[in-house]
DNA sequence: CGGCACGTTGAAGTGACTCAATTCGCGTGG
DNA sequence: CCACGCGAATTGAGTCACTTCAACGTGCCG
């Protein structure tokens, strides 16, 4: 490779692109499409909206740095997380054919995005169906994950719940080339893992105390540290295949 | 409309291009590329599996009549429901991209089924843009039901949680043409309300004495009786935005 | 008549919740 | 430099809603 210089347009691209690809391969054709793709920069600080439930959605993100979330709000005013996402996520790619917003999605941590109006992805859409069913992929996976959090939180108890949900972001991390040998960034307070696995606060403490003690992983200071890979898989019944990451070859 | 006869691949297109039609207006183009679709019709036993967890997909289904249920198999063996699917709807597009079923599909009652193979559905997709993103429209209401589903089973307490799902499937079954004024069809028996909703059969039962004792709604012999609508809606907080369900003009 | 699936009821145990207080780390301002 | 406030994590205690276990009724079908 030349170690030409590059515009950031195109390390923005190449991000993208790369992301897209870990769902379905592209022609050479389709990634010039993408790259013609205009585009915004934006810095979301810590709990900042990107969409709020009620609006009409007009653009989808891509995350180059941070994490957002994905969250309902409930009767009481409390929050339910439905998802999260990490960086080098296309986390908003499900409002692409939506009129109306059925959740909010915030940042977490101070968060990088990438910004893109829906008027300018469809025509590429349009034009390139092998793109289309890219990002059309992107979107069935995120299903997979929903359908995955729906038996978490119903079928599971706390410990497991949990252990489920660490192996989940560590998995993903990985995939996404953030992670570690044995650990990645893990941006929920005690409080938000409750909110996302729809259990209080003294009951994530007491199981994250349990798993600690067990050896099994450690949370502390934004990082999820796995301890013993093999017993919490077993724990949480963790089995990636919702997941649906592309076998290396 | 003249009264001609017609042969029943046409019946069965017409209702299928119906349901398409609901999630997004297509043109004469798509709608003469979707009848040119081949199809098989199966009629499936109470608790047939359409297709299996760890099986790969090939095929998407269309409800004629019957319902179905997406579910996984957890750990000790007992079923977590994920979502119904009644007559017209078309569950089965969630597979289209994916290479191995994350869960499974099985008849809760004697359905009748139309199946399109993949390998038939793709070229047209490719072909037509806005038929694509028909399909890929219901696949987002799919997950944003998905989502909903989370936070229910999540957030409320049974009675508001059963109170929910029963207004979704209510909604729902209107929307399809399926509901009388108070009435609709409901095709799970109390222990498997349970496995959807993540509580024991136990305090399903209670529940649902709960809402009959409040004159809120009846289940019997299969079918959902609304008593009261209002009431109903505001015990489980519904808002049926997430079901983005067209709006007459 | 017997078997079976589904619904219903009672009773007991417990795990998760709420309430409440304490600690810790950190940044701010007196 | 320390007092203070704040968010987050931690701990203890009491309550109660949901679970499990178990029994029984009912209707349907072979």
């Amino acid at each position: 490779m030349a170690n030409a210089p590059r515009k950031q347009s195109d390390i923005v691209h190449d991000h993208l692109l790369k992301t897209v690809e870990r769902y379905m391969p592209l022609t050479l054709a389709d990634e010039t499409a993408l790259r013609s793709l205009k585009y915004q920069i934006r810095v979301l600080e810590p709990q900042e909206d990107v969409v709020s439930q009620g609006e009409r959605p007009d653009v989808s993100v891509y995350i180059m740095n941070g994490a957002l979330a994905r969250y309902h709000t409930v009767a009481n005013g409390d929050r339910q997380f439905l998802s999260l996402h990490i960086s080098k996520d296309l986390p908003d790619v499900q409002a692409l054919f939506l009129k109306i917003m059925d959740h909010s999605v915030c940042a977490l941590i101070q968060s990088e995005i990438v910004v893109f109006r829906h008027e300018a992805i469809l025509p590429l859409l349009t034009k390139r169906p092998n793109l289309c069913f890219a990002l059309w992929r992107i979107t069935l996976v995120d299903a997979a994950i929903f359908r995955q959090a729906i038996t978490n939180n119903s079928a599971r108890p706390p410990e497991a719940r949990i252990a489920h949900f660490c192996c989940e972001i560590f998995v993903r991390s990985r995939d996404a080339g953030l992670a570690s040998e044995d650990s990645c960034g893990f941006p929920l307070t005690q409080t938000q893992l409750g909110q996302m696995l729809g259990v209080s606060i003294v009951t994530v403490n007491r199981a994250l105390q349990g798993l600690r003690s067990k050896r099994l992983l450690d949370v502390r200071d934004g990082q999820l540290f796995i301890k013993n890979w093999r017993s919490l898989v077993r724990l949480a019944s963790f089995d990636d295949t919702y997941l649906h990451i592309a076998q290396e070859s």
